[in-house]
DNA sequence: CTGAAAGCGCTTACAG
DNA sequence: CTGAAAGCGCTTACAG
């Protein structure tokens, strides 16, 4: 089908493209009545569609942002773009959404397509291996906001939860309980990814407000794949903790798998706080004392940083870190 | 900053924008050696990175594609979207992610800007409120496909579980175990959502070929947070079923959160296959016997569909309904 | 109140 | 092997 472009439409209504053009953008300050009517009637009868490609270009905005997450398939990721998308549809903003998978190159393909392709700005779950990228970035003041990471000497809005208070609330609630025997289990921490580095210091910074040992064979770092395995190891230490946090969901999964299958009960055997508040979590058996992380209000607050910087033009805008707070659902298992 | 453009770079490396573009495009057919490096280096010194939009605007592709789903929350459509994503991104195809809420006016929004940012082809799995506007697509030869959902006399690629077969599992399964009262319990069926009515009829239609009465009594469609009261009503029937398929995993969560309140025993008090293999089926106490649907794979098969169609340029292609098969997973809810 | 003209940054016949 | 020119479909000063 032939595309009908404002031209058509121009013609149509025995006018020109500026005034057309000046009838799209709703500027009818000096447009006569009749004039906007024969508009409106071309349009309608051409079935005429702006070609937003062609605005952009011009307007150099193309209204649409990207988000990089690690991956979709995580729950928080996803609830975090929900959040973003729903702001930006406010905003009549589109969103392209990008899956890193903790790939420095994966990521900078991604920055530098969606550049490429002039997007308004990026938010970003940073792998923090493009350290120069994002530093060219700030420097050439390209919108840009990152989440759930930050990424040491780069000076962006980073929004986060705040994780040594998800674990210290965690350690709160089991010494409240009566266990002085915590360990905690987190996801391989050679990336440096900040969420698992944050929670494992806060947990240590508990123990010792609580005046606890901090005992390195109670502390757990392994890949998912590994986690049963070291699992069995610590929980077979001569003296093995009886309360075990979960640094994020999937370990929580391992953790319950491994309960399940050595037959051990829960809080009973061993107590367990999850941080992520898991869909299951209340009809579990028994239902999981979890950590709930706001990850709405993270992908709203995100979206908001992101579409004020851009309204803002590149003028100086202040750089905050934001920390949102955990909330505690007190459940059963601990 | 300044941005800077194929003429920066022509007039650097002493040749013209057609030269460069050429280059941009590897077409080097022609092209002298140190014609190719001075393009090359002034590109380095410049930091030249081309702008799509032009590109797009002149190639009339924008080298993205729109996908609509429900609600991205939902895990069937996150997987569906990954294994999207992961496809386009090996063709060098970026995705916006849209959700429609089955509210057909947001469906119209999102589509009409889509198509006005002239992106090269929706997936979605529609909300079947805007038969006109699909058939316009249709008619204008727009790159579409629809995923989970058909929709009536709309003549479009369509990828969706083999729903009836998925229903006639989990009946072939309760039966095989020795049950015969058995339950279904979906969402509201009102809106005549595909997979919702076919795994209904799927039931009915398992239920007869095993000689087994259809009640309707056995058959609940209500909207989630109704469905703990219903659920509540058809066990309280003087013969109340003794097993029950829950329709998605929303309908599982309700049923197991029943079950938990009032201490019933699966799948002694009554036995539960749920469509949706859900994150926990593995260690939840008994483990649950789920039907999967394979997601990626539909996923995958959509996108490889769209981008086909988007490669063969409206000539004729033919338009079919791809099932895919649902998966039995056997665990020990049944 | 409206129109002609230039320009956004590319690509693509076409000529040489 | 390379360049000048037109054009993609808009927007935006500017002139009148």
């Amino acid at each position: 089908m032939k595309t009908v472009t404002i031209s058509d439409v121009a013609r149509h209504a025995q006018t020109s493209k500026s005034t057309v053009s000046q009838f799209l953008n709703k500027r009818y300050d000096y447009m006569r009545d009749d004039t906007k009517k024969r508009i409106e009637a071309a349009i309608e009868e051409l079935g005429y569609s702006p070609n937003i490609v062609a605005r952009s270009l011009k307007q150099k905005s193309t209204k649409t942002i990207g988000v990089i997450v690690a991956n979709i398939l995580h729950v928080f990721s996803t609830q975090v773009i929900r959040a973003i998308e729903d702001f930006c549809n406010d905003s009549n903003y589109h969103v392209i959404v990008c899956n890193a998978d903790d790939d420095p190159a994966k990521e900078k393909r991604y920055i530098e397509m969606l550049r490429a392709k002039q997007v308004d700005g990026i938010i970003a779950f940073p792998t923090g291996g493009n350290v120069d990228l994002y530093k060219k970035l700030i420097s050439e003041s390209y919108p840009l906001v990152f989440l759930d990471r930050k990424v040491q000497e780069i000076s962006v809005n980073t929004v986060l939860l705040d994780n040594e208070k998800a674990a210290k609330i965690a350690v709160d609630e089991f010494v409240k309980t009566g266990y002085d025997k915590i360990g905690i289990i987190t996801p391989s921490l050679e990336k440096g990814i900040t969420p698992r580095v944050e929670r494992v210091s806060g947990f240590k910074k508990a123990l010792e407000e609580h005046g606890l040992p901090v005992k390195p064979e109670y502390i757990v770092s392994a890949k998912i794949a590994d986690i049963q395995r070291e699992l069995e190891k610590m929980l077979n230490l001569p003296e093995p903790p009886k309360a075990i946090l979960a640094l994020n969901d999937r370990v929580l999964f391992e953790i319950l798998k491994y309960a399940k299958e050595h037959s051990l009960k829960i809080p009973e055997d061993i107590a367990v706080i999850g941080i992520d508040d898991v869909s299951f979590a209340g009809f579990y058996s028994p239902e999981l004392t979890t950590i709930a992380q706001p990850a709405f209000d993270m992908g709203k607050k995100a979206a908001e940083l992101l579409l004020n910087r851009i309204a803002s033009k590149g003028s100086e805008v202040e750089v905050n870190t934001f920390r949102f707070d955990p909330q505690l659902k007190k459940r059963s298992s601990c």
